[in-house]
DNA sequence: TTGTAAGCGTTATCAA
DNA sequence: TTGATAACGCTTACAA
C-alpha cells in the first residue's frame, strides 16, 4: 500500500504531528523541519488519506448530487456547472441519476448518508412524504433545483416559471397570434408542468380569451410527445401559435409542422422553453425562454457553501431567464 | 451527530461486533439477537460510516471518473452508462471534468488518490509523460476510454476508428461520390483525429485517387468549425461528398450547405461520426457512424470490475459501431 | 455464539 | 516549536 503520515515523519526525522502541521499549514513549524518535510512530501508523492481525515474532522468535502437524467443536455449542463463551481471551492461531486424514481432518490439519500457527504443538491420533480422523512433525519444542507418544495430545511433554486410562460405567451400575442395553444408538461411537475401552464393561462385570460376555447395537449417533455401533441392539436383546431413547456416538445412540434408543409412562423409561431443547444441550430431555429442550467448548477453550489458558512441565505433563490427570439416566431 | 455502531449495540443490548455481524451478514448471530438488532437498525435509520469502513477495509466502492466535457452529449451519455452500471454493482461515481487539460487531469489523479477511489475511468485525448508517472505510482485499475494508449497498466476501451472511417468513406463512394473531402479533427487526437483521417485516406487510395487531389480541412469538433471548414473546402474545390470526424462538424457543414442552397444529398453527401441525438432530428437528418457512448460507459465499469476480480481481461477492448444511413447521403 | 480490544490514518490537545 | 496520545467509527482476530 501507499505511505502514511508516520512513514513521512520517519523519513523527515520528525513526528507525525509536525508533518500534519506542514501539510495543513496549522501551527508553527521550524523552517528547517518544514523544508525537510516538504522535500520528503515532494519525493514520495504522498497524499494524505481523505478517509482518515474525514472520519476525524466529520467533513468530507464531497457533495452528493442527484439529477433525473444525464441524457437531457440541460441536466448535463447543470452538473457541469456544479462540478466546476465545486472544483473551485475544493469540493468533489458524487454523482447519481434517479430517472425521477422516488425509490432511487431515497436510496441515494441513504447512500449519501453513509458516505458522509457535506451536502446534497437534488433535482427532482416530486417531493413525497418519504423524501420529507429522510430530510428530517439529515443534518446537512439540502439544495433543491427546479422546484419550490415547501420545507424549512430546504433551499430552493428555481426560475419563476409562471412569469416566464406568461411573458412568452404575451410575446406571441404581441406578434399577432390570435389562436393559441399549449403543449404542456405533466401537471404534477409543479414547475415545468403546472407553473408554465399557469402562466400561459394567465396571459390568455388577460387577453379576454375564454380558456375553454383553448386546445391543450400534454406531453412528457420528449421530442416524440411534442410531435404527437402538435398533430393532435391541429386535428382539433386551426391555430397560429403554440407554446411548448420545453424545447424538445417544441422541436417535435416544429418537425410535425415542417412535415405537413405548414409555414413557420407565418402560419404557426412556435415558442419553446429552456434554450437547448439544439434550438439555435435547428431549422428553423427556435424562439425560447433561455434558462441557464450551467449557471443554475453554480448557484446551487454557492447556496450550499453559504449555508455551511452560516451566511444568511434566501430559502428561495430566483434564477434569471431570458426571452430569445429566433426564426420560429415573428 | 448521528448514531454510531456502539449506540446501536447499546440499544439492542449486544456488542458492536454483533451489530457489525448482522449488518454485514458475516459470522453467526443468534436469531433472537439478530432480530433485536434489525429492529433497532430499522427504528433508528442507522447507516454505517463509510469512511470508517473504507479506512479499515482499504476499499471505498467509489470509482473516479474524468471526462473532458459534459456539454458534449456523448460524454454525458458515457457518464450515464458508467453511473448506471456502477449503481448496479454497488459502486459510486466521483465525477470530474478536465476540458482535456493535462494539469487538471493530473490534479484529479491526485485527488482520487486522496479519496482512495478503487479505480479510475479516464477519457482524455493525450497521454503525456506526466500521466505516465502518475499511473506508475497508482496501484488501482485504470481504464481509458476513446484512445489506445500504450501502457502495461492500462486497459483501453475504444472503437476501431480507422476501420469505421474506412467503411464510411467506402459507402459514400459506393453511392456515387467521386470528389470527396474530409473535415478532420485535430491529428494529435489519435483516435477521433488521426485514426479517422487515416481510414478515410485508406479508402481514397484504394480507389486509385491521388491523396494530393483531396481537399482537407481541420476542425475542433465544434459545429462552428464544421461550418467554417465546409465554406473553406467549397471555396477551393467542387466536391460531392464529405466525411466529418464527428457529428457536430457534420452538422455545421450541413448548415453551410443549406445556407448556400446546395442540395443534400444530390449535390453533396454528408457523413458524420458518433450519432449524436441531434443528428436524427436535424433537417436533413445526418448519416453517421453510430458509437454507443452509453454502452461504452457500462463497458468501462465492467472492465474495472473484471480487473478487480482478477478475471483475465483484454488490455484493448473493441466497441462495436454501426453505419446509420439517413437523408444526408444517398 | 458473543464480547473485548487492536488497528486503519489522520488531527487536536496538551505537556514538555 | 515539538511530540505523545486520544479520538473518529468501523471490522476482525482472538478469547471466553
Amino acid at each position: 500500500m501507499g505511505l502514511n503520515i508516520k512513514d513521512i515523519a520517519k523519513l523527515a526525522g520528525v513526528s507525525p504531528a509536525t508533518v500534519s502541521r506542514v501539510i495543513n499549514g496549522t501551527g508553527n513549524v521550524a523552517e528547517e523541519n518544514k523544508q525537510r518535510v516538504l522535500k520528503v512530501l515532494e519525493e514520495t508523492g504522498y497524499k494524505p488519506n481523505a478517509l482518515a481525515r474525514g472520519l476525524l474532522m466529520n467533513k468530507t468535502n464531497v457533495i452528493g448530487v442527484i439529477v433525473p437524467d444525464l441524457s437531457n443536455i440541460n441536466f448535463a449542463e447543470f452538473v457541469k456547472g456544479i462540478e466546476n463551481e465545486a472544483k473551485s471551492n475544493g469540493l468533489s461531486v458524487l454523482l447519481t441519476t434517479s430517472e425521477n424514481d422516488t425509490d432511487s432518490e431515497i436510496s441515494y439519500f441513504q447512500l449519501f448518508k453513509e458516505k458522509r457527504v457535506d451536502g446534497i443538491i437534488f433535482s427532482g420533480t416530486i417531493f413525497t412524504e418519504r423524501h420529507r422523512e429522510e430530510l428530517e433525519k439529515a443534518d446537512i444542507p439540502f439544495i433543491v433545483f427546479g422546484q419550490w418544495f415547501e420545507h424549512p430545511k430546504l433551499t430552493c433554486v428555481n426560475v419563476d416559471n409562471e412569469r416566464a410562460a406568461y411573458e412568452a405567451t404575451k410575446y406571441l400575442i404581441s406578434k399577432g397570434a390570435k389562436n393559441l395553444s399549449m403543449i404542456m408538461g405533466p401537471l404534477w411537475d409543479r414547475s415545468a408542468g403546472y407553473d408554465r401552464y399557469s402562466g400561459f393561462l394567465k396571459a390568455i385570460v388577460e387577453e379576454g380569451i375564454n380558456p375553454k376555447d383553448i386546445v391543450l395537449e400534454e406531453g412528457d417533455f420528449s421530442i416524440k410527445s411534442g410531435y404527437k401533441a402538435m398533430k393532435s392539436i391541429l386535428e382539433r383546431k386551426k391555430i397560429d401559435g403554440v407554446l411548448a413547456a420545453n424545447d424538445f416538445m417544441a422541436l417535435g412540434a416544429i418537425k410535425y409542422l415542417v412535415d405537413k408543409g405548414i409555414n413557420i412562423p407565418d402560419e404557426v409561431q412556435v415558442m419553446g422553453f429552456d434554450d437547448n443547444i439544439i434550438s439555435e441550430i435547428y431549422n428553423p431555429s427556435l424562439s425560447t425562454i433561455k434558462i441557464d442550467f450551467y449557471e443554475a448548477g453554480k448557484m446551487c453550489v454557492k447556496a450550499f457553501i453559504d449555508t455551511t458558512d452560516n451566511k444568511p441565505i434566501d430559502k428561495n433563490i430566483l434564477l434569471p431567464y431570458q426571452l430569445i427570439i429566433r426564426r420560429s416566431t415573428k
